[in-house]
DNA sequence: CATGAATGAGCATTCATTCAT
DNA sequence: AATGAATGAATGCTCATTCAT
């Protein structure tokens, strides 16, 4: 029991670490010490924290998809008009550059998912909480429901895409163009003008 | 030069096998003995034909997306008219299921991409293909030039999103429903009705 | 000084402990955290009762050696007849089962010996111990007093190995069998009829 | 396949430093590098033959069995006479020393099949040859079958009590004290006068 | 006095690589 | 050319010990 506020703040600072050894080597590389050494503990220590190795990565990963979530979230709270809206939801959906560190996380363990069913479903909530705060914008615009949820399902799409392709640096996908693609089908979805 | 045909084949035999390891374990778990052991082989036997273990990954990585492409572009070619070739397009550009190996692999080696320029290299070589695939029939089509463009770049995406929630087993995503959405904004972005 | 007798009593509950863990897993599995589990305890207080650990090691053996003793000097002392004091002894130096804590700490001890002087002291204690109660008795028969003591060692012997062997589960050995090939032995070299 | 009989030769080098292993540190103080140092090799190479630890005491228990009964078997065999077999028979069966590995090993092993059904097989096994071989000797003289039985489990167990306290450092039972007390059990039980 | 959170040394084990065949 | 037996470097993990409380 004793001191369970130390634990606590050492194991976010593991998972801080442990997205920065993600980001930096990639899950396949990812060794313990080098999260161990992100972290300024000995090898032996993040196992003391974390026994189970996946434990640490499924919290890695809600930890992100958190982050990412509230951000967002936060992005349209501070805009009032239903454009402006969506305007800062793709603004704040696609990453910043290849080196966003929580996006490279986010990629990282959805590809996990595809062996491992914690991360699915992480990666579904995410999935299913964007798309809920796309839906929530748009169904105060004039398009009928079904409508408003193929759009706000594919402008999940288009962010996570593009993003993964900024994030594995593709020559030809840069924020600028992904984020103006986006808003392109936007405007042409809920006809309002949109621009980043 | 001695009998580089016999080499050839075991290299693409090893490919192979080394595809349906990935698929199977993850590029994180990958072992050069579990690339053996579909392939048939020592561990040795696999080291001897890819002394470096990246060769091999950016031989998986090429073979994949010309697998891929190629499986695409005969899609279309079977199909005369603009509206049948766009059904096609989005009917291959979507995994049929989660445990298809050739996009499994595609997609963990596209996030590998974030830290290795030659799978960054490939990863931009496939996204510009598959544009092109649908730029050429979206041109047969009344958009003006940068429409179509978007659209395309947009209409990749949008499978490659989808494919990412399907391999990653979202439980909200369905190769039908990502089709259904994908042929939906292509319908509005068209004017042509697409239905799968 | 301060309050000595929590220390002793407290060293007692973690020799008990050794004890049973010892019996359970072996010394060569042994573990100071299995001890401390045992005994309800944390590892590092453990490690504060007992520094050394060979120390530990050495009062259970000792304590394993005691109780062994004066639960056979009891045994005979409820018999008045040498006969029933024979049977007694034999009775109370065989293990009752495969299970008996006692004898299973005794001779992983007395195996450890071989590598501790500590541990041989106690081992040649015990038996010398043993020896002395059968001598005591045999001496009461008409036997001279050579043939008394070697008789007298060859019980403790036959009760020793006996003893491994009921420990060690051998398949042909049962307390049964044990005790009534040690009384036949006495049988024949006292002239007095034993029956277990 | 290949180079079967490399393999073997290895795995009998590792087999008897093993021995020397637990000789020399006892079980419980073995690891897989003192095998490996013994052996001349790196602690790797012993996990390479012996993938699972326990199939290697496995082995140097079953090779430690053989090894003492065919060298009893032998000591018998040289001798004509039953005396001077029963003799040999004592002489072979005890401990020369408190450093004999074979012996040394066989107690360290006995004690472990208290917690190991393979090991307590193979305790149990040596037990029923060596009776066996006393049990030959002694039906070839003057007793009914019953007793003779019962004096040659009896036999056998003096030798592993005298062993076990020879391999402990008893400081008062030496391999002669042994012999001498073995012999003057079989003199009364056989009527025949033996003298080491 | 007593604890258990935190540590890192030491261990078994895994695995890519080498090299004799 | 092709193998797989053999190796040892690198890793994760277990666990005894420590020290602040």
């Amino acid at each position: 029991m004793a001191r369970p506020k130390e634990q606590t703040a050492r194991r976010s600072e593991i998972i801080a670490a442990a997205r920065r050894a993600i980001a930096a080597r990639g899950l396949a590389g990812l060794r313990i010490k080098d999260v161990a050494q992100e972290a300024g503990l000995s090898p032996g220590s993040v196992s003391y924290y974390y026994r189970d190795f996946e434990d640490l990565l499924a919290e890695v990963h809600q930890d992100a998809v958190d982050r990412f979530y509230w951000q967002r979230l936060h992005a349209i709270e501070a805009v009032a008009d239903p454009a402006g809206q969506l305007i800062a939801l793709v603004k704040a959906g696609v990453p910043a550059g290849g080196d966003d560190p929580t996006c490279r996380v986010l990629y990282e363990l959805h590809v996990h998912a595809a062996r491992n069913r914690t991360h699915a479903v992480l990666m579904t909530a995410l999935f299913d909480r964007e798309v809920s705060l796309y839906r929530q914008v748009l169904r105060t615009l004039p398009l009928d429901a079904g409508a408003a949820d193929t759009v706000a399902a594919n402008a999940v799409a288009l962010e996570d895409a593009y993003g993964l392709h900024i994030v594995g640096r593709n020559a030809h996908v840069t924020p600028e163009t992904a984020r103006a693609n986006i808003l392109a089908y936007l405007t042409s979805a809920t006809g309002v003008t949109l621009k980043g």
